[in-house]
DNA sequence: GCTGCGCTTTGACCTATGTCAAAACTTTGG
DNA sequence: CCAAAGTTTTGACATAGGTCAAAGCGCAGC
């Protein structure tokens, strides 16, 4: 459930492709283990191929001039990272670190894009995930503009439930620390937007685990963006 | 200049085709005129192909409940706007109207996406695109979390003054209320930053024309995202 | 079962930027 | 050339959220 062929063989980008395929694709990867806190690349490295995650998980993220971090996203198993260059031929946009122990696969630039000219299917899955990447990143850009940061922990919280299949308790995935930075704010902010939220009944957080207690104004609020009252 | 072909023929998206395939392309194309105002498409409008600009300007943008408009990008001739849908198979992730007396070109999802499976090529012009203007989103998520307004509004002008190829003196290509929309901001403080940074002799404004008086100032606070003492 | 380090929370404070209202200016059409 | 509508600017004010510093907490390793 770990050899190269199984992570290809189920991962989004390489859907619909016949055996013959996939094994072809399966030779020009290259595995990459990471520790937690390795760089995987930086902002302005040259773009030499992109990674699949085949486990951990691995941010994407900038950094201010000051040091202040936003993570663009974060990608789990059967994710690809580091595409953009790929096909614009220049530098990374962003950097990326696993957050914790990773297994990645990389695929070198020229063999990849061979493999993607013989096979439309695979250009069109690329297609599929650049387009979603872009709509998933037009939804930061609104939460970062329009809403204030209750709005974005209440999107993100509904956003989680959905993701863990729950629709009264969810599990952050990531440090609180973290959750701050995926969140546009700092950490300061956070937890004390999350007393507020729960002041006002909205959640109840213990730990990393937190309780949705009223999941029609958690929705009001990260559609309105703001804490009403 | 301005026959469907021609735009055809001059647009990235289809760069480096031959002359038979920019004909197919010709061909599943249609006409679409627009006047300043215009809307093109919603957010959550089912996507049933993508348009060109052939002449004129077009915004994308988000509406926050309240109405605040956020602009993601504007678009001009020869770019492409609302491929999101054509891939992902689902609605539009923003909407899209015309700034401008505007000639669009059409073009319907399927028969693009037959063009694109028999055409590597265009199938790569397309992955460029995507992947430039996910790099360009990555700008505008870090200029909006890690930089202040004048930060922003440095590293626009600076942008305009490149794409104007002039080092000192450039014209914005939208109303001040729209810009301050691109910046993530209202019209009142972008209007209150011009005033402060012509105070400190970085630029100089007569109406929509700005002379760049301190390029290296400039460059600095677009930089470091923060307007000095 | 302590010790120490990293994460999280709390408090006091400051500032960038939003809100609301009105005035000044520009553009457009009659 | 003027009126009307739209755009930009100014002013007074409110506030979300950042900064800095310190105190709690919780878990890894001895």
């Amino acid at each position: 459930m770990d050899s190269i062929a199984q992570i290809i063989a189920h991962a989004p980008l390489f859907d619909g492709l016949d055996d013959d395929q996939l094994r072809q694709i399966s030779r020009i990867a290259q595995d990459k283990f990471c520790e937690r806190g390795t760089p995987i690349f930086w902002e302005g490295d040259p773009g030499t191929g992109f990674y699949i995650v085949a486990s951990g998980k691995v941010k994407v993220f900038k950094l201010s001039a000051e040091g202040k971090e936003q993570i663009l996203h974060i990608y789990g198993t059967g994710q690809p990272i580091g595409e953009v260059p790929v096909f614009t031929g220049k530098h990374f946009p962003a950097n990326a670190q696993a957050v914790e122990k990773s297994h990645l696969l990389f695929f070198p630039r020229h063999a990849f894009i061979d493999l993607l000219c013989a096979n439309p299917s695979l250009a069109l899955n690329m297609l599929a995930i650049l387009s979603m990447r872009l709509r998933q990143f037009t939804v930061q850009i609104e939460n970062l503009s329009l809403k204030e940061v209750p709005g974005r922990l209440a999107s993100y919280l509904i956003y989680l439930a959905e993701e863990q299949q729950t629709s009264d308790k969810v599990r952050l995935p990531l440090s609180k620390g973290q959750l701050a930075s995926l969140l546009g704010t700092i950490p300061e902010t956070l937890s004390r937007i999350f007393n507020k939220m729960t002041a006002q009944g909205l959640i109840m957080v213990q730990g990393a685990e937190i309780e949705l207690k009223d999941r029609m104004a958690l929705e009001d609020l990260s559609v309105s963006g703001r804490l009403g009252e």
